[in-house]
Order: structure tokens, then sequence, then C-alpha cells
DNA sequence: CCTCTACATGAACACATGTTCATGTATTGC
DNA sequence: GCAATACATGAACATGTGTTCATGTAGAGG
């Protein structure tokens, strides 16, 4: 048997809780699905489908960009947003196949 | 091209965002990393390892147990902590091969 | 240059969360 | 019954988060 301790680092524990916390929101976590199903979409787009105002998706998008969970592409007067790394669908739907979650 | 829609029911999302969010704190995954390495232990083992105040730890435990995360079993002096669904382990994995955690 | 569209930003507020400290409760052994 | 161990709880506080509202900026078209 061999000692009991930590497999994670200090500073990657708090860099996935940082993380973590980030998707654990309703609004956000509908914007990692849907931009799983279509790679990039403005920000329009993503207002008509999740029907709330535009003050307060440009916040939760912002959040999102800050802690590095999407990438932002401007064209024109559009503004594209993108998952930085597709990776994070995988949780989506890891916490799909667990039943705690449904 | 189908429409673009939410895969998520309401109801999914936010109890998926409900329990991310508890799963989001540096001592709860670390918490959740012991538990999958011995199954049960008591709160007494978890803070030697954690290193953290009693009742912090406690409040912690509680929380992670009133969203479903823990389950808890006394035996005389001693309560036993251990994951409810094993398979929130795999989150915690699934994280750890996401370039974006670390 | 004006206006419209698309998006961002900042202040303000209500509310949730993390932590500490003090205290409470359950079980065991004497 | 008393003390010690193991754990839980509650109040209090600081800090963080989600949301709204008002306003700002950037690009396109006329």
């Amino acid at each position: 048997m061999s000692t009991l301790q930590i497999r994670l680092e200090q500073k990657a524990l708090e860099k996935t809780a940082y993380v973590l916390k980030c998707v654990a929101h309703p609004v956000r976590i509908s914007i990692i699905d849907l931009l799983t199903q279509r790679d990039r979409l403005t920000v329009s787009q993503l207002q008509r489908v999740l029907q709330i105002e535009q003050s307060l998706l440009s916040h939760h998008l912002t959040n999102m960009r800050d802690k590095g969970l999407v990438d932002t592409q401007r064209e024109g007067k559009n503004v594209f947003y993108s998952l930085t790394d597709s990776t994070i669908t995988d949780i989506i739907s890891c916490i799909q196949s667990c039943k705690l979650f449904s």
C-alpha cells in the first residue's frame, strides 16, 4: 500500500479549479456545446440561440476568453468565437455520461 | 446543415453547472483525487494529507455531500467519506489530459 | 460625416462562496 | 458521569460572481 498523497501539483490544482469554475455555468456550458457544433460563431449567432441580453452574453464571452477557453477573430463587424481547445468538449460529454448529472 | 441548437435540456444544464461548481475548487478536487485512490477515507485521514483546518474541511465535505458527490458512513467515532459516483473521476483525468488545464 | 449594426465595457447591485472562530454533538474508554 | 477524540454547525466577514443598465467603440454603407 503506497502512501496517500494528492497526485496533482498545487499550480495544476489551481489552474484546473480556475478553468472549471468558468465552465460551471449554464450559459457557458451552452456556449461550449454550441461551439462544438459549429467550430466558430458570432456573438449574434450565439445570442439568437441563447436568447439572452447582448451585454450579458458579451460578459460571459469575455470571461471565457480571459480564462483561455475561447479565441476570437474579428471579421468586419462580426467577431467570431471558437474553442481554443476542443478537448474541453470531452468534459461536457464526460459529464453527460455521469449519472450524477442527470 | 442542421439547425443550431443547444443539445442539453435546461434542467440538465443547471444540474451540470451546479455539480461542476462544486468540483471547481482546489481542495475539493484534491478530495476527489484522494477518494479515487482509497475508496473511502475518514475526515482525519483527509485532514492529514490536505493540511487544512478541520472545520474548513468539514464545510467542504458537507458541501460535497449536499450536492451528492460523496456519501458518508459513520463507524464509531469516525465518519468515512466516499465518492457516490466513481465516474466523477473521469472528469479529473479528462481535465488532466486537457492542455488548457496545465 | 452620419447612422446603423455588432460588439465591448464599466458601474452598481444582489447574491453566492470561502474561510475563520467559537461552539456543539456523537462515540469511546475510563 | 467525565474526559478525550472525531466531526459538524452556525455566525460573521471578506471576497467573488452574475446580472442589469447605460454607455462606448469599431466597422460598413450611404
